[in-house]
DNA sequence: TCCTTTCTTGCCATCAGTCTCAATTAAGTT
DNA sequence: AACTTAATTGAGACTGATGGCAAGAAAGGA
């Protein structure tokens, strides 16, 4: 696991007067044992294989948590549950395009949008720490023909 | 209400073999009344005002079938409930930064950002159609002092 | 070591929203 | 009008996630 992430996660607790614990521990071990994107039953899981006793309300609390300290980054576009991706400290860019209609997720990198992002965060007192923009669009085909021919691909894959 | 809106949900049934219902009808008069913002639990009164019968689980069903449409609009940021705009058919532009920490909304026009937008959307093979950004960034005064002035503001507003 | 304070946890109730299913109803056909 | 079909509805079960609360535990001081 990088150094950085238990570093980080130290000095935020230490700037809040927040505090260590064996659960904070275990679930921060679990979440960051891989670079796999996952929900909160899947961290339940893999945490109770390390401690049996970690409450489901702790999970949840837990990934509050480290997405406030810059840790993960929640995912949620178009799926029932909210997922979380551990593996972005590096990552400068982390746009997506989503479909109105069938929620496919478009994910691209722009040198305009990242400068575009630091313009508009400066100018409105936001400091451009984390550069992340999502554009909401229809399919080109959705706008001619009414229906976005991907939203039964991804029925029929089960993504929905 | 506008006219363009029965029109534009006639034309969105009629196109998906979808059927014309008296509940349908309500939901819609309730919604758009007024240009205020609602949220599911507040239309499901007001359309109970106009028929007593409508289910909640028809509410949540139109919802969707709105903003399918376009007529529609889903504003969440930092609530703990889905919001609707059913105000927004002549506006160009809905770009929000948001405070990854506060939750703290500010909406902003740029004409770089639509021009950007555009050539994105058409570079990804989608249609520009409904021009939506959406950033996400930290507060000046949280990344200096790791605390997000506006935090506590809100909080004591009741705004969560 | 014991004590105090305050954060944290697990449990369970609750909440917003979705899903299932049988009954109903719109819309087209005869 | 009667019939057929497929969409739609209301009721209530269910799901992911949050909130309240009393018991437990971390951190610091005496």
């Amino acid at each position: 696991m990088d150094s950085r992430i238990k570093e980080r996660l130290e000095a935020h607790l230490a700037s809040s007067g927040l505090r260590r614990t064996r659960q904070r521990e275990v679930i921060v071990e679990a979440a960051f044992a891989t670079d796999d994107h996952f929900n909160a039953e899947d961290l339940l899981e893999k945490a109770r294989k390390l401690d049996r006793t970690i409450s489901r309300a702790t999970i949840y609390r837990t990934l509050q948590l480290l997405v406030e300290c810059g840790l993960l980054r929640e995912v949620d576009f178009g799926r029932d549950q909210t997922y979380y991706d551990p593996n972005f400290l590096d990552k400068p860019q982390h746009n997506h395009l989503i479909c109105l209609d069938c929620d496919r997720v478009v994910e691209f990198e722009d040198d305009n949008a990242a400068l575009l992002h630091d313009c508009i965060t400066r100018r409105l007192g936001f400091h451009p720490q984390m550069k992340s923009m999502r554009i909401e669009a229809r399919c080109d085909e959705l706008a001619r023909t009414g229906f976005c021919p991907h939203k039964k691909e991804r029925e029929a894959a089960g993504k929905n």
